[in-house]
DNA sequence: ATTTTGTCCTGCGAGC
DNA sequence: TGCTCGCAGGACAAAA
């Protein structure tokens, strides 16, 4: 499942392998990858649309807020250079990105190509283009049909559609330019900018459970059901706990737990249960042999005598321990 | 207004 | 053996 450290596990690889390349082909297989996980129907025509505005674009860099990730991008093909918009992705549930050699076979799942080649021009070409540019039209690469020398394919790979690729604009959001779509999405806690005392006291006007406010993305960012359930029971905070009357030294306990547990976890490149989490090379992550909580109802405690626990909070299955962390008084 | 619930989607495992 | 059912979960719309 796809949290902070997966997303920055990816957004790694792709900095290697996406940034610095050109867009000579793309190809949408399943066009609901460009709906939102909620308006599914998308318009006739959005493929098309998306596939005209991202080929011949250059891939400048890749960037991340939270769970959100985005290729800002250079499209000098036209009349006129344009800037300021990105390729931006969330991976849903389940998605990734695979980069393949083209004779490479095709997983089922994937719902949209993109054929890469080097692309090292750093700036913007300013004046006349030494080589051709490349529009939609006329690609100058792959034309009979042989793939050239040098493409690589990136697959977006999304077994259950949770996962979005679309065309963003660039907008102002805390200082950096983010897709519109995100822009939304609170600072994470990996971001330098992070205010962790801003945050514990936002935390504190709400009136919700902890694991809650934890997975509200529009008050800080990145963490999942995952990584909500290591960083209550790192700090030993109840997932019910009343996000009023919690102290703010437990909130702020939370909240270096959570920055502490993902650090951990994207030194060991992610958590992975099955295949369903995997980086630009098909490895998985190796932190769910030190998950502490997620998953683990019914077992002992690492921390004391007692048995874990799950329950339903904010809608999702949190993992507890009820000695360590206390359960909230009932008024 | 804020907080909670339901929905989307697929594959897998439990139960009959 | 083969089927149905329930579950998993991120983000957003809808409902409370």
């Amino acid at each position: 499942m796809p949290e902070l450290p997966e997303v920055e596990s990816v957004r790694r690889g792709l900095q290697d392998w996406a940034a610095g390349h050109r867009v000579i082909r793309a190809r949408v297989l399943d066009p609901r990858i460009l709906g939102t996980t909620s308006q599914r129907v998308v318009p006739p025509g959005a493929a098309d649309h998306f596939v005209s505005r991202i080929t011949g674009a250059r891939l400048d860099s890749v960037e991340r807020r939270g769970k959100f990730m985005w290729l800002p991008m250079t499209v000098d093909g036209a009349q006129e250079p344009v800037t300021g918009a990105a390729l931006s992705v969330h991976l849903g549930m389940s998605g990734q990105f695979r980069v393949h050699d083209p004779s490479d076979p095709v997983h089922p799942h994937t719902r949209a190509v993109f054929d890469l080649v080097p692309d090292p021009s750093g700036a913007p070409s300013g004046g006349p283009a030494a080589e051709a540019p490349v529009t939609p039209d006329a690609p100058p690469v792959a034309v009979g049909g042989a793939p050239s020398r040098g493409v690589r394919e990136l697959r977006f790979v999304d077994q259950r559609i949770f996962g979005h690729l679309g065309i963003d604009r660039l907008v102002d959001s805390h200082g950096y330019a983010v897709p519109s779509g995100a822009a939304h999405i609170a600072l994470d806690p990996l971001d330098p900018r992070f205010d962790l005392e801003g945050v514990a006291r936002a935390i504190g006007r709400k009136r919700s459970g902890m694991k809650a406010a934890l997975l509200d993305q529009g008050l800080l960012s990145g963490i999942g059901n995952i990584y909500a359930d290591e960083a209550l029971f790192a700090a030993r905070v109840h997932p019910l706990a009343p996000t009023a009357t919690t102290r703010i030294s437990r909130v702020r306990a939370v909240l270096e737990a959570a920055h502490d547990v993902m650090s951990l976890a994207l030194a060991q490149g992610g958590t992975s249960f099955d295949a369903l989490y995997v980086d630009v090379n098909g490895e998985s992550g190796y932190f769910a042999r030190s998950l502490q909580a997620y998953g683990r109802a019914g077992s002992e405690c690492f921390r004391c005598e007692g048995i874990m626990q799950k329950l339903v909070a904010a809608g999702r299955t949190s993992h507890y321990c009820p000695v360590c962390q206390k359960a909230p008084r009932r008024r």
